[in-house]
DNA sequence: GCGTGTGAACTGGTTCACAGCG
DNA sequence: CGCTGTGAACCAGTTCACACGC
């Protein structure tokens, strides 16, 4: 029974697929939703509504099939295709995520980095091509890139996204601290703000739950 | 009219008391809900709704006063004391956070990083302490360490937030792509998960909205 | 008229309960 | 008997609409 998937049920998704990975890489061949659920942190029942937005999947009764599972779950969400990505903005945050060895086999290929700073790019020690800024839109375009995460300082994050926009990119995960406009029909956006995480963390700390 | 406060809720807030800080370094006094709701990105009706549940804030006509907005938020979220806090895991992403100097200006002092391998520590040029893993519970209680960025391996960070918690941390930010078990009552966790975040992502480009 | 405060309506996601199958 | 699939019940957060004050 296909249904629209919300972006809860989405993210949820994402993890399950991970977990299909890992049980997978684990010799691990049937898993429950219950299984499944203690492994993601969350209720059996979400899970196993989660995975029926796909249709049917597993086998009543018996739970599901590893492989079969991940396979719907590449399909729904087209993990069918890796992901040309790249990394704009190469400060400390920046180039740790350029070091960061897991994106290949997550399915994304990060193919560029992007500086304003002319010396930090020489300096850089690196096996990943790196390109000035104003260089950018003709290498995204060139390489075909399709995402982009953003780490410039906040100041120019707005600027940096709208050059981004204009280069045709369709997705950003965006780690500067402010929100940045983009048409939203075109490209999406998902936040990571440390800062604010933190603070949300702080503020459920003193309200003790 | 106050009320109890949702996570939703708090996260808002938290941005909105960021966007007062900004407001004020501009010299701006005043602000409508309007504003702040374009600023961070939600309409204007959810940002009233949410700052009524601190009381009445608000001039009625002439929005919002920035420094009693800022100073109701300091004390709902609990603002007021600044947080220790430490990194644990020296990685890439570790180091990255250790030099994001934003921290200070957010009300957190980060006193301390952790990491298992001593190498590492000492090759390391910073003028924040460095300690090895096997110390940190002391370190932790020594300094009254309230809560830890989480940046270790996937593989150790179940038994890394176990040791934080036997130390008394009472609030974790966790980097690992695992969802760490810790006892809710005593220790709230925020994850952030980049790689789920870039499929998610993914997937919301491929589904087209 | 603009902008806040707030109760009422709504929407959609989560939780429950149970039928059905291995 | 355990586990999935699913419709129904529930609940929470969001959105709307309007009264009141500047």
């Amino acid at each position: 029974m296909k249904k629209k998937l919300s972006i809860p049920t989405i993210t949820r998704l994402c993890m399950v697929f991970q977990q299909c990975d890992e049980l997978q890489i684990m010799g691990i061949l049937r898993v429950s939703s219950t299984q499944l659920g203690k492994a993601i942190g969350v209720p059996a029942h979400t899970i196993r509504k989660d995975i029926n937005c796909l249709g049917e999947v597993g086998d009543t009764g018996s739970g599901y099939d590893v492989a079969r599972l991940k396979a719907h779950l590449r399909r729904a969400l087209g993990f069918d295709q890796i992901r040309r990505a790249c990394i704009v903005g190469l400060g400390r945050l920046g180039s740790a995520l350029m070091d960061y060895e897991k994106f290949g086999a997550s399915g994304f290929s990060v193919v560029a980095g992007f500086d304003s700073s002319v010396n930090r790019i020489e300096t850089m020690q690196t096996r990943m091509p790196v390109y000035p800024a104003y260089d950018m839109k003709e290498v995204i375009q060139r390489e075909a890139i399709e995402l982009a995460l953003l780490a410039v300082p906040a100041p120019v994050a707005q600027a940096t996204a709208d050059v981004l926009v204009a280069s045709g990119i369709r997705g950003i995960v965006n780690f500067c601290p402010v929100v940045i406009n983009v048409p939203e029909t075109q490209v999406q956006v998902r936040n990571i703000n440390v800062i604010n995480e933190m603070r949300v963390l702080s503020s459920l700390m003193t309200l003790g739950e």
